[in-house]
RNA sequence: UGCCUGAUAGUAUAAGGGUAGUACAACUGUUUUUGGUACAGUUUGUCUUGGUUCGAAUCCAGGUCAGGCAACCA
């Protein structure tokens, strides 16, 4: 393939070093804080940094930011892992921020040693107090005046634990007139009295973020430290520190983030979610974490594609999450076989069909010619869907209603002749006849149906639950549909998120009358991971136009 | 009334002074063993005002709008 892509600005970049002979090679990291499940915006950034490692024969690390150990876990660490390995990516080195501790400790001591950092006995609110705002400069306490010496001894003693947590901080001394607030004499080393999930008690003073990010990639010899946009401000505060400590001059670039329409993607909300009790875990398929698309049916080459096709700029930007699902559906449409399932089944007797024991075939996946075929038991009595059935019809209403004539997909025409209700009204069955000489493959009949319908035998169908909808579905055999039921989800499943679930104070956005509609179903198992896929092609999508018809006129 | 980012169809993303292109969405048609899929086609765009230039999405100046920045979070 001749393609020529055109390249990003990151690539750019990338490019121009190879080029000029700045790098040999590059190495880029995905340097998740272990405090929560991935979602699908670390998706883009995996994507990214291994992505760009790839094209350029360059490796990536997997580091994990664990420098604040109150919010941090090992089980977080080992989702994130997974997460990673899952979406097809394999990391050069795996490493933790809190591998440099010692390292981190050094180098803030070479900062106390050059006049640039002191101990600062101020509480929180007289340190952000001092700063000033964005528009009026701070000022400088006397604690700023401190001997070389004193503050060696006043660091030492806070790390071996002789203050309490708040009492004191380690500070950076920049400019505390910088218009940029964070070269305000930064906090780079806090007092806290946590265990770590991997040094244990060992250390009770942890440094901040701006002081073990930049310093992590030097040390990992990192040339492009690819991050978010909200870093930018950072970006100063990193250099200065890696100039200072004169180490290996990494570089950070910022992209913006990922926001999908529809989807929550704060880690702080998606916690809230977890801990309040709205969904059964990070993995719960109405997430948008990583491991939540996974059980939701979401394949691994389907996110790549979408994180590929979403490209990377710095401009904000709200993604359409039809452009994740049409990811989705155009790999499950290549590799997934075919079922047919219903969810509200309405009984149809045919009245004129008498044989027994006929099975019908079907293709297993028309996209895929070695998928082979399958055989479906039929029967005089059916589940088709509620919906595939108005017993007053729009036009262009091209299902079942009273006189109609369909096909049941790779069976018969089937012609509508007597709806049945019960004493309240509702109905409990349609009576049809079918046309023996239209069955499928050898039809006849010539008579041409514009609707074909799914359904199921109901001798041979088997029930499954479905847990998001609290409800049964039925598929089309047992032997056809092995594997745990309790975990197929309707691809759109996140909208049950907004629909019944969630608080609506979670919400990202409002759905709007799209949504009040069905639309594609796609489901596969996911029992043997990735291997197993199975696809419910349940065709209820509507074009917008007629559901907005139907939505007015019946 | 500060600093930093940014602004191209509905949504994203290209074009680095020379025909505004691509994808998704939408719409139309053809095919089809569901209206899915596939294929073909259509519609829709450079934030604004000036300037430089034969020529500006692109360079310059002013404006507008959006996002970020005042955690002992990352």
């Amino acid at each position: 393939m001749s393609e020529e892509k055109s390249l990003n600005f990151i690539e750019e970049i990338i490019e121009q070093d190879l080029k000029s002979g700045k790098y040999q090679t590059i190495t880029t990291r995905f340097p998740p804080e272990p405090n929560g499940y991935l979602h699908i915006g670390h998706a883009k950034s995996i994507c990214l940094n291994f992505g760009l490692a790839k094209k350029y024969g360059g490796k990536t690390n997997l580091r994990f930011d664990d420098t604040n150990p109150s919010t941090e876990e090992t089980e977080f660490v080992e989702s994130i892992k997974d997460d990673v390995r899952w979406l097809g990516f394999e990391w050069s080195d795996e490493l933790y921020a809190s591998n440099y501790f010692e390292q981190l400790y050094a180098f803030a001591m070479v900062l106390i040693n050059k006049g640039l950092a002191y101990v600062d006995d101020s509480t929180s609110e007289e340190i952000a107090h001092q700063k000033g705002t964005p528009t009026a400069p701070g000022s400088r306490n006397h604690f700023a005046d401190r001997s070389i010496q004193e503050n060696i001894a006043l660091f030492s003693d806070m790390r071996v634990g002789k203050f309490a947590d708040g009492a004191k901080v380690l500070r950076v001394k920049i400019d505390m007139a910088s218009p940029n607030m964070l070269l305000r004499d930064p906090i780079i080393y806090r007092i806290k009295h946590a265990y770590h999930h991997r040094t244990g008690d060992n250390w009770c003073i942890y440094p901040m973020y701006d002081f073990a990010h930049g310093q992590s990639d030097a040390i990992e010899n990192i040339t492009h430290s690819i991050c978010t946009l909200e870093f930018v401000p950072h970006r100063d505060l990193y250099n200065w520190c890696i100039e200072q400590l004169e180490i290996f001059p990494s570089k950070q670039y910022e992209f913006a983030r990922l926001n999908m329409t529809y989807t929550i993607m704060s880690k702080r909300k998606l916690l809230q979610l977890v801990n309040e009790g709205h969904v059964n875990g990070w993995d719960d398929p109405r997430m948008s974490t990583i491991s939540g698309m996974r059980r939701r049916g979401y394949t691994a080459e389907s996110i790549r594609e979408f994180c590929d096709r979403i490209g990377v700029a710095k401009r904000e930007n709200l993604i359409d999450v039809g452009l994740l699902e049409f990811c989705v559906r155009e790999h499950l449409n290549k590799v997934a076989l075919r079922r047919m399932v219903v969810f509200d089944p309405l009984k149809i007797v045919i009245t004129n069909y008498t044989n027994s024991g006929e099975l019908l075939s079907s293709e297993n996946n028309p996209e895929d010619p070695n998928s082979g075929h399958r055989d479906i038991p039929f029967s005089n009595e059916i589940y088709i869907e509620q919906d595939d059935f108005m017993e007053v019809a729009p036009k262009k209403y091209f299902r079942l209603s009273p006189g109609q004539l369909v096909r049941l997909k790779s069976a018969y025409i089937i012609k509508c002749e007597e709806v049945i209700k019960d004493a309240t009204g509702k109905i409990t069955e349609v009576r049809c006849t079918y046309v023996p000489e239209s069955k499928s493959g050898a039809d006849t009949s010539g008579i041409h149906v514009k609707g074909t319908l799914h359904w199921v035998s109901v001798a041979h169908a088997a029930t499954a639950e479905v847990r998001l909808y609290d409800r049964l579905f039925t598929v089309e055999d047992v032997g056809n549909a092995e594997g745990d039921f309790t975990d197929h989800i309707n691809t759109n499943s996140l909208q049950l998120i907004e629909n019944a679930y969630a608080e609506p104070a979670l919400l990202h956005d409002k759905p709007d009358d799209r949504y009040q509609f069905i639309r594609k179903g796609y489901f596969h198992l996911d029992k043997d991971s990735t291997t197993d896929k199975l696809v419910f092609n349940r065709t209820v999508t509507l074009k917008d136009s007629w559901a907005k018809e139907v939505k007015k006129g019946s």
